[in-house]
DNA sequence: TCTCAAGTTTAGATTAATTCTAAACTTGAC
DNA sequence: GTCAAGTTTAGAATTAATCTAAACTTGAGA
């Protein structure tokens, strides 16, 4: 028998964080079908469908801790709607205004030439490209 | 006595909105004070400040109708905030995430060489990048 | 200038996403 | 095992934003 939790339980303590099982169950979820897009509350209900007892309050809160643990990023395309995404590596969007879908943009597909210098006393953190797209008629 | 009010009325009109007392009120504030980012409940505040009686509902609803005629933008950089731009020229901002302040970058200090094409059956609206930054220590 | 239908505004209720709270429950070092 | 520190929880609270239907403006035409 292999442990499928192994790796996850690995990600959390490397992460500062303990795994517990609503943790490790939600980590399982995020980290092992691919990239993803998720909100809070579809999360929710994944968890709901695996059997997973978690309040919503606690979803939120490990979606944050893994934000902050840079596991995860979290992508607002529209007021009151908030995507937390898997793939921490390209940052870039295309969000469908139509269907509200997120897509990735791979980050090597865009190249950003030239960017201002930040305001005197700060320095950049993130650059997040979104590209909004719509259906064609 | 010149007509202070002339040309936000005049702009109203071109853009199909009656220029009732409310949206002229609320355009003035926009529209002649510079580049502008305000959420609907500041220009509820300002435009109290200045004695004019409006409802919060009423700032919700000529924000969005100019969004729809082109005069303004909505910039979405967090969760449950959601600025509205005067400067529709460029999209690009730089956010403060400790401040929360949002700046605009023009658009000719940004290039953006190469971008994917958008999903099938899709076409592009809007590029938007949002730099956030962080006040330095 | 008066009238009136269509377009607007409004207070207040409602929704939806998210955060807070403090009590109950796990976890893991010892 | 024990226990303090860290977590989870239900439910209340908060927040931004939208909806509702009744009251009010606006301006085109008489």
């Amino acid at each position: 028998m292999t442990r499928p939790y192994a790796g996850t339980i690995e990600l959390l303590r490397k992460a500062g964080l303990r795994p517990t099982r609503q943790r490790v169950g939600l980590s399982f979820l995020l980290f092992h079908t691919g990239d993803r897009h998720v909100t809070a509350d579809q999360l929710h209900g994944e968890a709901d469908a695996a059997g997973l007892r978690v309040s919503l309050a606690t979803v939120y809160n490990t979606l944050h801790q893994l934000c902050d643990a840079g596991l995860l990023s979290e992508v607002v395309v529209e007021p009151g709607r908030s995507y937390f995404d898997t793939n921490i590596a390209g940052h870039h969007h295309f969000f469908n205004l139509d269907t509200g879908e997120l897509a990735d943009i791979p980050s090597d597909s865009v190249t950003l030439s030239a960017l201002p210098a930040p305001p005197v006393g700060t320095s950049i953190e993130q650059v997040s490209i979104i590209v909004r797209v719509r259906q064609e008629s």
